[in-house]
DNA sequence: CGCATTTAGTCACTAATTTTGACCGTCACT
DNA sequence: AGTGACGGTCAAAATTAGTGACTAAATGCG
């Protein structure tokens, strides 16, 4: 058998990571563009993914998301541009500045977090809510250990 | 209980994915260098990852690893001037050309090959043989779902 | 306290990557 | 022969990533 074909029907543990993160970012972005957020792409999901209500610290996202700090910084002007977040003096820390979600920036989260949610309860219908809980749980736990090791 | 808490205890599957992904591919690449392919990158994935032995084309190459032909035409040149691969025109369609690897080139994809196998064993022995297979069955048709229905 | 070290964030610059549109030659089909 | 689709490349624009240096504030320590 061709290694090509050998790939595509066992595939690797990265090819499988790859494939689903894009298709999973293709549609949650496609989806989201939709519903009134057309101007966010996929990048700047390295701040509203990890962002809290309460604000974030921009070096919290940074480690999280696994960007540099000035990544961070350009992402937030772009979305403080845009208007999805402001920048807010932190009171414990007069270094930081607290990256804090407006009205529009919460409804962002609170919008793909509903979308995300449902993406994986339509796979859990699909091959079983068991089967999938499962399925979660071993990747977590490979994710962690891959990520240690590293 | 904070949201980015809640992402971290409770991961959706893109941030599962994004950090096996890179943890994967910084682990196989790093460790790739110390066996003599150092000058080989993470992108170049997108060409050595799904290569034949025979040759592959340039647009199987791209539908597979899901980039443009346009950046596989650049990743061909860079592997050709790193010789890894080499470019043969193709006896089915004078249009086409072949993207053969190099005696260089095959040693890479075994190398790589073994390299993710051991990986995945790893992991295997951590979380318990069947439950790993288990979720490499459980992932697949989870992939082949996402990248449907993108 | 006073000094060195670390940390948070930004600035400025450079390199790398991705995306787009146009283009040529060949193929497949009529 | 004519037409539309496909394989691949070129060139340019737009986006993204990576570096080094710098300010201000916090932390640690003698």
């Amino acid at each position: 058998m061709r290694r090509s074909e050998r790939k595509r029907e066992v595939p690797d543990l990265g090819i499988l990571s790859s494939r689903t993160l894009f298709s999973v970012q293709k549609e949650l972005f496609s989806r989201l563009s939709e519903t009134g957020h057309s101007q966010v792409r996929p990048r700047h999901g390295a701040v509203l993914a990890y962002l809290d209500v309460e604000g974030s610290r921009a070096s919290d996202l940074a480690a999280q998301s696994g960007q540099h700090k000035q990544v961070i910084g350009t992402l937030v002007d772009e979305l403080v541009a845009l208007g999805y977040v402001e920048r807010q003096p932190d009171p414990a820390d007069r270094r930081a500045k607290l990256i804090v979600p407006t009205e529009l920036g919460r409804d962002h989260m609170v919008k793909s977090d509903a979308i995300l949610v449902e993406m994986e309860a339509e796979h859990a219908r699909a091959v079983g809510e068991e089967a999938y809980a499962e399925f979660k749980r071993v990747f977590q736990l490979v994710a962690e250990r891959q990520t240690r090791t590293k």
